[in-house]
DNA sequence: CGCGTTTGACCCGCGC
DNA sequence: GCGCGGGTCAAACGCG
């Protein structure tokens, strides 16, 4: 049931294509704040690269929306250490803070929880999920800090092959609108 | 009924 | 080789 193994050769790896979104915009009924200047190293725990740096520019643009830029400036690397199942690409991946009562951040797109694991030296579990678009593969992994309870680290893993669907849902009406008045005109 | 969550088992890499 | 820690699987379950 899972990709074949056995793969012919492969190339160098290429760089990941630019983000699909590169800024993003969170949602939440519950405040919810960015926290500029996150330290990602701190973030990266044991099992993550270390080469990966990100630039990041963050701003708050309301009480309850966070905004933010990203650059992963990371190199490739192969990630030996893949928990589960040994896969060999390399996925882009980065890290950010954010101050809020929910763990969960709408980010517009849909995620599928699909493990909960307890960690050493936390005492909060971290939370696995799913990209749900049949062809995307991201990831994201979540957890709360066990220093500052109010803060949670949110970790995606790859990069959506597919438009983000709040945007579209927003968009939509709005682009057939567009359609239609250039089929009138 | 479809979709998402929960949760214990399992897998794998790493350090000793 | 063994144990630990972290990531994933998948069956069972819950909910709309």
């Amino acid at each position: 049931m899972e990709e074949q193994e056995a793969s012919p050769p492969l190339p160098p790896p290429l760089l990941p294509p630019p983000p699909t979104n590169p800024t993003c915009l969170f949602t939440s009924s519950i405040p919810t704040t960015l926290l500029p200047n996150t330290n990602l190293e701190s973030l990266m725990s044991r099992n993550y690269n270390h080469n990966h740096s990100f630039e990041q520019n963050a701003a708050e643009t309301s009480e309850n929306v966070a905004k933010f830029d990203y650059e992963d400036k990371s190199e490739n690397i192969k990630d030996k250490r893949r928990g589960g199942r040994n896969r060999k690409s390399t996925i882009p991946r980065f890290a950010f803070q954010t101050r809020s009562e929910e763990d969960i951040l709408d980010d517009g797109y849909r995620w599928r929880k699909y493990g909960q694991k307890s960690v050493k030296n936390s005492n909060f579990p971290r939370s696995y999920y799913r990209c749900t678009h049949h062809t995307c593969n991201v990831k994201k992994q979540v957890q709360r800090l066990t220093k500052d309870t109010s803060i949670v680290v949110t970790t995606y893993e790859g990069i959506h092959n597919h438009p983000c669907e709040k945007i579209m849902e927003t968009l939509s009406p709005l682009l057939k609108q567009i359609g239609f008045l250039n089929n009138r005109f």
